[in-house]
RNA sequence: GUGGAUGUAGUUCAGUUGGUUAGAACGCUGGAUUGUGGUUCCAGAGGUCGCCGGUUCAAAUCCGGUCUUCCACCCCA
């Protein structure tokens, strides 16, 4: 081998066997989306840098794969700026695309441009490829799929809940047992303005996001070391440590920062999300947790967060609202709520559970065993009538050795194998072989077929 | 972006204080077995030791750089 090729940093192939598990876990979650009213979108891959700057952070920014122009870029630039070796002041003259950093922003530049081809509320599902330049870690890709439902001009909380259902929905049919964790950005700001950091609430909820990893002491001592008050630290105590269930914390925080116009509108939407959800038949556990921060600026309202109750993973679904999305494209005042499914992380969870579905459609279901020209015409017309019964079925090309042939059908995992030579056709019929059992079968080609389908 | 580890057949890994022709297992190909795979036995193919440079009579082994993968931080799905 001259040079071993290689994909960059970060990406991935997919095997038939992992594309087989991943349209599993695609399909499933189309179903249920479209279920509930929501439309398939896609995006181009690449997006104008303005449309991605500055819509995720400083920190984002960096994160942004940026494309350079096309032709003689480089003559363009002048003589000072080259010189200057300025990266951030050159990217802006050799490069004005980017790749897709998320789905959001995407759509939200997606709705303010069709706004008069778009009947609201829109209900949109997306399920497409993401970049970062993060650094790669286990779980965490260059490349990696994001699969959203979002519904955008409705401020109506009976999304936030159809979305707790899908979630749901989700994952009782992928057979994860979960918990969904909710909380309300209006409470974290009522929780700031209470304690008298209202300005710092970003750094508040960055560091009590952290609560579950490092514990209560670390969280505090971040903050100090924010410049968050002493007093205000100490004012937050009791939040942080409440417990009970979730209409006994709502009652508990109202009596804290019930006094914060921000802050009762957050309790009063929680008040009447779980009144929601309590109708409905869930099979997930959904809790309110007042630690639960997610880092995205650009929330407003509800905020969901979903982990595997069984698999230690981080979250594998995540969203919230957001009331002026489509603020920064010109279109203010546009509330919308989503949210993402992680299909890596999910993936994941159903190979530690071991619990994909044995039998797909993806996969060949018989294969008949090639003796040669004049078997093969035995063999062609059943083969057909299969196909047209919706059986995969193939047959193998050529006559290689009965070896070579058995041996394919086990490595593709193909669960039924037909023979049909000289003695078979002698008696009009074919020898099904059940690959897992190793039993057989002679039958004649129309119990082949009900057999089969 | 910061800090730490890693890289040797297709894959997982051995390889002593630098020293002849770099090994194993699994996998692959062929045979034992002309209509029976997943078990067994035999044989064979397959490596610029990540890449570039340096030290040395001599480098897979020591040094520097670079890339990859992994771990922690930051951030996130």
């Amino acid at each position: 081998m001259a040079q071993k090729p290689s994909i960059p940093k970060g990406t991935r192939d997919f095997s038939p066997s992992q594309m087989v598990r991943r349209n599993y876990i695609f399909d499933t979650i189309k179903d249920v989306f479209r279920l509930y009213g929501f439309q398939p979108i896609e995006t181009p891959a690449m997006e104008n840098l303005s449309t991605l700057m500055g819509k995720y952070g400083e920190e984002g920014d960096k994160l942004l794969f940026k494309i350079l122009n096309s032709g003689d870029f480089v003559s363009k630039v002048s003589e000072d700026l080259y010189n200057e070796k300025n990266s951030n002041k050159l990217t802006t003259k050799i490069s004005e695309k980017g790749l897709r950093y998320d789905l959001t922003v995407p759509f939200a530049r997606y709705v303010v441009q069709n706004r008069n081809d778009i009947t609201f509320p829109f209900k949109r599902y997306q399920i497409q490829p993401v970049w970062r330049a993060d650094r790669p870690q286990k779980g965490r890709y260059r490349e990696f799929y994001q699969c959203d439902v979002d519904v955008i001009g409705s401020n109506s909380l009976l999304n936030e809940a159809e979305l707790v259902q899908i979630i749901d929905d989700v994952f009782k049919r992928l057979q994860i047992n979960t918990l969904v964790k909710i909380n309300n950005r209006k409470i974290l700001a009522g929780i700031a303005e209470t304690i008298g950091e209202a300005d710092r609430i970003i750094d508040i909820t960055v560091a009590i996001d952290k609560l579950d990893k490092i514990g209560l002491e670390k969280v505090n001592a971040e903050m100090i070391a924010k410049g968050i008050s002493a007093t205000a630290v100490e004012k937050l105590q009791p939040i942080l440590e409440l417990q009970g269930t979730t209409s006994e914390k709502l009652t508990q925080i109202e009596k804290v920062i019930g006094a914060t116009e921000v802050g009762a509108k957050g309790i009063s939407e929680m008040k009447t999300l779980f009144e929601y959800l309590d109708n409905f038949e869930l099979e997930t556990e959904v809790e309110l947790d007042l630690t639960l921060a997610r880092g995205l600026n650009y929330y407003t309202g509800a905020i969901f967060e979903v982990k595997s109750k069984d698999i230690q993973i981080g979250s594998i679904c995540g969203g919230g609202r957001y009331d002026d999305l489509t603020g920064i494209f010109g279109m203010p005042n546009v509330s919308g709520v989503g949210v993402s499914f992680g299909a890596e992380r999910i993936y994941d969870v159903l190979v530690q559970q071991d619990s994909f579905p044995k039998e797909s459609l993806e996969i060949t279901k018989v294969m008949f065993v090639n003796f040669g020209e004049k078997e093969e015409v035995y063999c062609l017309p059943v083969l057909a009538e299969l196909r047209k019964n919706g059986v995969n079925a193939e047959i193998f090309p050529g006559s290689s050795k009965m070896k070579k042939q058995m041996n394919y059908a086990n490595r593709k995992e193909i669960p039924f194998v037909i023979l049909a030579g000289d003695s078979e056709i002698e008696a009009n019929k074919f020898t099904l072989k059940n690959m897992d059992s190793g039993e057989q079968q002679l039958v004649t080609s129309k119990e082949l077929i009900k057999i089969l389908s």
